[in-house]
Formats: structure tokens, C-alpha cells, sequence
DNA sequence: GCATACTAGTTTGCAGTACAGACTAGTCTG
DNA sequence: CAGACTAGTCTGTACTGCAAACTAGTATGC
């Protein structure tokens, strides 16, 4: 690799090159919608540090948080946005150029 | 991607997962060694900036820093130690097994 | 020969971030 | 109705990256 693409290193979107916000955004691609109990489970990530992250992703807009109940429950229900889903895959081509050789 | 194997993204090596240390890391893996200012204008960072992030490259025992005179000026040598190297395959590795579907 | 500018970095201060534990609001259970 | 549970949010702390200011020494201009 050339030394000047190797520059775009430093470019890269550090929203989603947060290793739990890279987590959370590759669990979220994979399905429609996913509730906060879900990516608690799948991530592994504490709720506060989960709730933060979600709370990033949100205000850069790569996720869309619907606040609703499951009967009376409180259930918050996310999923990608269009603009996360092009930055998430953005991010992987980037990233691919420029790990892969 | 399996939801367990996406999880390895929490335990990426964060001294190499910094962008800017990426950057300098892939850097040296292309060159034997490299002294300051090479990597100052290679890499386009500050110079505040590359030498905190060579201390810490340094710490982690990725880099050996080799502080000598070029005539009668102060030149640093850089160049990436084994663990190093290793690390930063190692990286790569498993970057490109997350990233790249 | 003094000072001014340059080289090669290091140190410091600040602002932003991730993290986990403490907390809150409300619901279910015995 | 007391205690346990659910589903999150808020708060404090410790860390980190960053650039500007600083240091130590060398070369150059007057």
C-alpha cells in the first residue's frame, strides 16, 4: 500500500471504529429491527455502556430509536438508518482497502 | 458473520486499533527503520502527537526507539520489534475476519 | 560574537470518551 | 403491600488523543 492511502487511516469514521459501536452497528445490519435486551445479549456489553453507545449512534443518526411497551413494559426498539448503513459499509471498504495487503 | 464471532471486535488490541498508531505501525512494517521525521511527514501528524504516540507504541514494546546523533543533531530511530510485527498481523487478521463479510 | 532562526523532538493542558456501577421508574409476585 | 425484577438512564472516574507551548541544542546573519 502506498503511504498516501495509508493516510486515509486517520480519516476513518471513529463513531463506528469504536469497537462496541462497531459491534452494535454488525449486529444491527444482520437484522430488520433489534430490541435493547437483544443487543445487551448478543453484545455483551453492560446496559450503561450499551444505552451511551446507542445514544452516539443516534445523535450521528446511524440508528433510529423507537421508544415503545411491550404490553406494559418499556421496550426500545432499534434499527440502522439508511445513512448507518452507508457509513457502516463505508467504514468496511475503507477498512478492507487498507488492512487487506 | 456469527453474533459470537463478532464479539472478538471487543477484544481488538487498542494500542494498534488508534488510527494514528495504525497508521505509523503500517508504516514501519514497510521500511526496516524509519527515524522522527520520516514519520512526521509520512504519517501527517503533528509532532506532539507522533512522539506521544511512539512513547506509547514504545510501552507496548511494539516499537524500539534508538535516540542517536546524525552529525551533531539529535535523530530518533524507530523501527517495529517483533511483537510488533506480530501484533499487528495479528490485527489485521482478525479485522479482515470481522470486516470482510 | 551575539542574537535570531531553525532542528528535533518532549511536556503540558484541555477536551472528549468509554466504561461500569449507582440510580430511577414502573411492573410483577407471593 | 413488600420485595424482587425489568428496562433502561445517569453519574463519576480514569483514560486518551490532540495541539500548542516549551526545551535543548545547532547553524546562520549581522
Amino acid at each position: 500500500m502506498t503511504p498516501d492511502r495509508m493516510k486515509e487511516m486517520l480519516d476513518v469514521d471513529r463513531v463506528i471504529h469504536e469497537p462496541a459501536r462497531l459491534l452494535i452497528v454488525a449486529l444491527l445490519a444482520g437484522v430488520e429491527e433489534a430490541d435493547f435486551l437483544y443487543l445487551l445479549n448478543q453484545s455483551g456489553l453492560t446496559k450503561g455502556n450499551l444505552s451511551s453507545h446507542l445514544a452516539k449512534l443516534e445523535e450521528s443518526r446511524y440508528v433510529q430509536i423507537e421508544k415503545t411497551y411491550r404490553g406494559k413494559v418499556p421496550l426500545t426498539v432499534v434499527q440502522l438508518t439508511r445513512d448507518g448503513r452507508v457509513a457502516y459499509h463505508g467504514y468496511r471498504k475503507q477498512m478492507n482497502g487498507l488492512l487487506s495487503k
